[in-house]
DNA sequence: TTCCGACAGTGGGGTCGCAAT
DNA sequence: ATTGCGACCCCACTATCGGAA
């Protein structure tokens, strides 16, 4: 079951989770036998083998949840989580798990000794989860809570990225996008000038933007190519093709090769605002997509604050 | 006839593995 | 040995098309 996008729901029919930052897990644990299988289906207990004495805790029981890699600061690191995803070898995933282990945040029972609990709502199958007990150095039962905008608030001083909102009486509904699971995620928007852009499937498939440095240059933060529609794409091409320049305005070296290929440079004069998630620990965004122009923004008042 | 929702396609930050260079 | 590319993970958004209203 996934979630749709929407702003914070409120009523008494809804229940506040925060949102993890990881892999989507759901664990099917049955007779001393435990697998933890990803949302393509594809089987994933190799990766994670710290995990595997969840089985001690519960005989027969299916659960959904996310794998989280945790920083010093307890919060999510995708990054480093992404480092850890693809490990099949066993030994080289043994000693992963002991240096840098993950921890499973598990939010919905699915199945309990036997019993399907899909049609139950699911403050029932909360219930029933909560009553399991599960806990320990690598698995939680994060807690749900009544109030949205407290824990909205809480996510953002926690740093974590954001909240899932679940009607209370909703069954689950395997596969399905529903919109009784809607995600609000922290997200920013920040200003940043265009140094660049890369032709596409359409004219501009994406622009390479960065914010100004005192000597003149760019520091490099992405490439963004969402959000670009047939109207600011016309709006871009009117205003970058004019711009055209043969030297890249970011700093020597520091647009890596890949983001480089096929690019424009353009003299960084043209600002655009730009909604996004976190950063990167490099400093670039994360899913980046261009909301407008900023024609009555100078470049040299963008900063890198937002 | 118009509107809406599902879906494919385009774009992003990443990692890994394999084949071509 | 390096590079390119697709397959996976996470995703947002746009354009299109067919069916419902």
């Amino acid at each position: 079951m996934l979630a749709v996008t929407g702003p914070l729901p409120a009523g008494a029919d809804w229940a506040y989770e925060f949102k993890w930052d990881g892999v989507r897990a759901l664990a099917d644990i049955s007779a001393g036998r435990q697998e933890l299988y990803a949302r393509s289906g594809v089987r994933i207990t190799a990766a994670y083998p710290e995990l595997l004495t969840l089985a001690e805790q519960v005989d027969d029981a299916l659960l959904d949840g996310e794998v989280v890699l945790l920083n010093q600061a307890g919060q999510p690191s995708f990054t480093a989580l992404a480092e850890r995803m693809h490990v099949r070898d066993a030994t080289k995933a043994a000693r992963l798990a002991a240096s840098v282990p993950v921890t499973y945040m598990i939010f919905d029972l699915l199945r309990l000794r036997g019993a399907d609990l899909i049609g139950r709502p699911w403050r029932e199958r909360r219930e029933l989860l909560d009553a399991l007990g599960l806990g320990g150095a690598r698995w939680a039962v994060p807690p749900a809570f009544p109030g949205g905008p407290a824990t909205y608030d809480a996510a953002g001083e926690l740093g974590l990225e954001g909240v899932m909102a679940k009607r209370v009486g909703a069954a689950y509904r395997p596969g399905v996008r529903s919109p009784d699971w809607v995600k609000v995620k922290l997200e920013v928007t920040g200003d940043f000038v265009v140094g660049g852009w890369r032709p596409g499937a359409r004219r501009i498939g994406g622009l390479l933007v960065g914010v100004p440095r005192p000597d003149g240059t760019l520091a490099y933060r992405g490439r963004v190519g969402g959000g670009i529609g047939a109207a600011i794409e016309r709006e871009l091409l009117r205003e970058l093709e004019p711009l055209g320049t043969a030297n890249s305005p970011f700093g020597r070296g520091e647009v890596p090769r890949e983001d480089a290929r096929g690019a424009m440079w353009v003299t960084p004069r043209v600002v655009v605002e730009v909604k996004y998630g976190q950063r990167t620990p490099d400093g670039r965004l994360r899913f980046p997509r261009v909301l407008r122009l900023r024609p009555d923004k100078p470049p040299e008042e963008v900063d890198d604050a937002g």
